[in-house]
DNA sequence: TCATGTTTCAAGCGTATGTTTGAAACAGGT
DNA sequence: ACCTGTTTCAAACATACGCTTGAAACATGA
């Protein structure tokens, strides 16, 4: 392959091995891919992994990383376009759009993966946080969570900076274990017998959104809020 | 060691194994500890582990099955006395009240290690799920979960069946979550720059708690709230 | 004293897994 | 034709880990 490629789009087995490595962290988990099993997957020889992605962990980090990077700059895009539209119509964000910015990444049509994948990473690291995982948080995930809940705290001018704080935590833990159970055959299918379909993304979208509006409370009663 | 001893309680090596086990969990996440750096520090040998619970898997379900047990207990035990008076005073349970049944078993003083102990299970579970794991959720959690729910629809009655499950598994995903992040140095508290304090449990259960009663909303204005 | 169950001890077994190696083939650009 | 970077291939290496083994020591109750 030409130079070009090769820094720019990477080589073909490079791009092969990271598209298994995508189908694999969503559907194994992080843990439950071994080298060998991978390269399998992606029809390349195991030498050729480390020859790419030197080792195991930088090629989880490099696939997470991007995974990050993906989410990130949607909800960016999507927080921007509400302030501009709250802007002009001279109020603050609304905690449901609000709210949205930080979903909608999650629960679209478009990339269907990325949603599972974010939930695999953040819960790898709560379980087992190590050297890549810090990194990707550290670098991708910091600096917006500090800007999302500026734009939160606008939203819900009811709480406190330290409850913004709170809330946000909550709201993310409820948000990635709900992304882990989508599948038909999860937990909550299960106990609901029938009643409750997860991997309806528009149900999905619809209950999240509603759960975590509700979580930021309504503040006082002289909002004449807009809820449901 | 008595028959008697190793059929109720077991023997000392055999607790001294569980203790061991239950702190290295809490510590080190469950796929964290081998059981050559168990054995060293219960201070007992590698293979008194395996004479007493045959394999690695065992000792895990051991652990967790009791860890569960307890906290199943305790909630039931909690949402009986709230059944009582609930009935004395002729209505049904407060959200605030069966929010609390939920929440207590973690973050009351005299089992500090419980609450971290069941969320590292619940994100293995999610994480990896595996024979062991279901066996403990099949046997021990799936019942309560139905229990629960049924109450809290007695409390929450603006919110239809299918509701109550949505918004039930967003709970438990929120606690689960903000349970593995109550360190000083955890994620939190880094954020905030010192402005929350995660290990403060009092804090900690009183932002939970606000958290999740918002989060069940406030049905209709029957509460003394505003329209909507 | 004997029998039974418990525990230590150190060594080793089997296996899974991440990684490396070196030679060879291949492809594209100069 | 030559060079360089890419890829395959099969084998092996190193290591960590769960588990087993067999003998010996220990404890306790019958």
């Amino acid at each position: 392959m030409t130079k070009i490629e090769s820094l720019s789009l990477g080589t073909a087995t490079r791009t092969a091995i990271r598209n298994a490595a995508e189908e694999m962290y969503a559907t194994y988990g992080i843990d439950g891919v071994t080298t060998r099993a991978l390269a399998e997957r992606a029809k390349v020889n195991m030498a050729a992994i480390n020859y790419h992605f030197g080792n195991k962990d930088n090629l989880m980090l490099v696939v997470f990383r991007d995974v990050a990077r993906r989410t990130v700059q949607r909800r960016l895009d999507y927080m921007a376009r509400i302030d501009a539209q709250a802007l002009g119509e001279g109020r603050p964000p609304r905690i449901e759009e609000v709210v949205e910015a930080f979903v909608d990444a999650y629960v679209n049509e478009d990339s269907p993966r990325t949603g599972i994948l974010l939930a695999h990473f953040v819960l790898q690291h709560r379980v087992r946080p190590t050297e890549w995982t810090r990194q990707i948080v550290r670098e991708e995930l910091d600096d917006f969570a500090v800007t999302y809940m500026a734009m939160m705290r606008r939203a819900a001018s009811h709480l406190s900076e330290a409850e913004i704080h709170w809330r946000y935590h909550l709201m993310v833990g409820a948000v990635m274990m709900s992304l882990s159970d989508q599948s038909e055959d999860g937990r909550m299918a299960q106990l609901s017998e029938g009643l409750v379909h997860p991997e309806d993304r528009t149900e999905f979208r619809a209950q999240l959104i509603a759960f975590l509006v509700d979580s930021f409370g309504r503040g006082p009663a002289t909002h004449g809020d807009i809820k449901d």
